[in-house]
DNA sequence: TAGATTGTTAATCGATTAACAATC
DNA sequence: TAGATTGTTAATCGATTAACAATC
């Protein structure tokens, strides 16, 4: 990993949809593929493609192309995939109960390690195989696991409150499921899945 | 609506972040706001919120700002939210249950008017105040409403099969929440909520 | 009028794509 | 060797930002 110099966010997502392609073909016993194969498949270019991968390193054969397992194994080590990272999700409505059980995260090797809500009711209640605990532990459960990232899925009008909440208690990064705008400080990182407004554009093309 | 050209996807995107600001600035009694001081809390410059209106017109008084309430029913026009958009969920899983729920979807004026599956158990139960339908019913009620959008939340391996299906029976925009790449004709829009990506993203970023 | 803020143009920045020499 | 495909450079494209005349 010689050259990282500035990264798009927008080629670390493509690694990940490189590597579940080439898992895929792992499976089905392919040994080789070229960049002109595989992004035929990934509305990708295969300048792009191969662009992606020159941050990294040099991965391929020439007149070849690349080897499907090896390829695989330097995306997960560029994307930092070989050991587990636990993160804390919060607000386990239904969205969140069922973001406990998505199995996505863990095929990124991403696991829940703990959820939190503050509804009396719900303490103590299991979801799957957790148990959800009160946000007032929520501090406690941070130092102790020294978990940095958290999923944020509250209802909206509690989302800027929690966020601030979790960030003073040493969370570093958030994932935020809720249609609102984080305003935090710069050395937290942000990524907002906005479901709504994905929708919303999807049906403004479609309408033209 | 005079110049639409070639609106890109983060304009549109951001339109409707602009508009939930003024909804909420709408619902505090604020009339008016200048683009310094909305995008202020909205991680955008100025000089972009105002391009991004540019597209559509003049909706602004120089010297003062925006007015809150003349705005947000001008982006609403935009955006076409006026009059109710009806779509089909299908895959009724954990994650598709809680997407039946999402209020986030209502907001943008789009209501999911039936949910599919396919699991005998699950044809025929309730999910909050809708019924689950026989896949198999899919052609019968998209042809009968005229619905051209679809969610789908299936299990990842029946995501292709299950898109190319409904294609066939006349969805043109479909929004995807499994992991993988739909291949499908470009008459097709699809947009992916790919969550798991986003949340490697993050995680990329955070451990540099 | 003086101050403020828009709407728009031009400059900048960054991401994508095309092209091709290197080389398997 | 001849054909194929990489890795990388240069060209293109498009989106963001800065700057400022217009004007409320």
């Amino acid at each position: 990993m010689l050259k990282e110099k500035n990264i798009s966010s927008e080629t670390i997502k493509r690694l990940i949809i490189y590597l579940r392609y080439l898992d895929m073909l792992r499976k089905r016993k392919i040994k080789v593929i070229s960049s002109e194969n595989i992004t035929s498949y990934l509305n990708v270019q295969p300048s792009q493609f191969r662009k992606d991968l020159s941050f990294f390193g040099e991965f391929g054969k020439r007149g070849v192309g690349y080897d499907v397992e090896n390829l695989a194994g330097a995306i997960e080590k560029i994307l930092g995939l070989e050991d587990e990272i636990d993160v804390i999700l919060v607000g386990v409505g239904k969205l969140g109960a069922a973001l406990v059980q998505y199995s996505g995260f863990k095929k990124i090797n991403v696991r829940i390690a703990a959820c939190f809500d503050k509804n009396p009711e719900k303490i103590g209640a299991r979801v799957g195989s957790m148990v959800i605990e009160d946000i007032k532990n929520a501090g406690k459960i941070i130092k102790a696991t020294g978990i940095r990232v958290a999923v944020i899925c509250v209802p909206v009008e509690e989302a800027q409150p929690v966020a601030e909440h979790i960030v003073k208690l040493g969370i570093k990064g958030i994932l935020n499921f809720t249609p609102t705008v984080l305003v935090l400080p710069g050395s937290v990182y942000v990524s907002n899945v906005d479901m709504a407004s994905e929708l919303g554009n999807l049906i403004y093309y479609l309408k033209k």
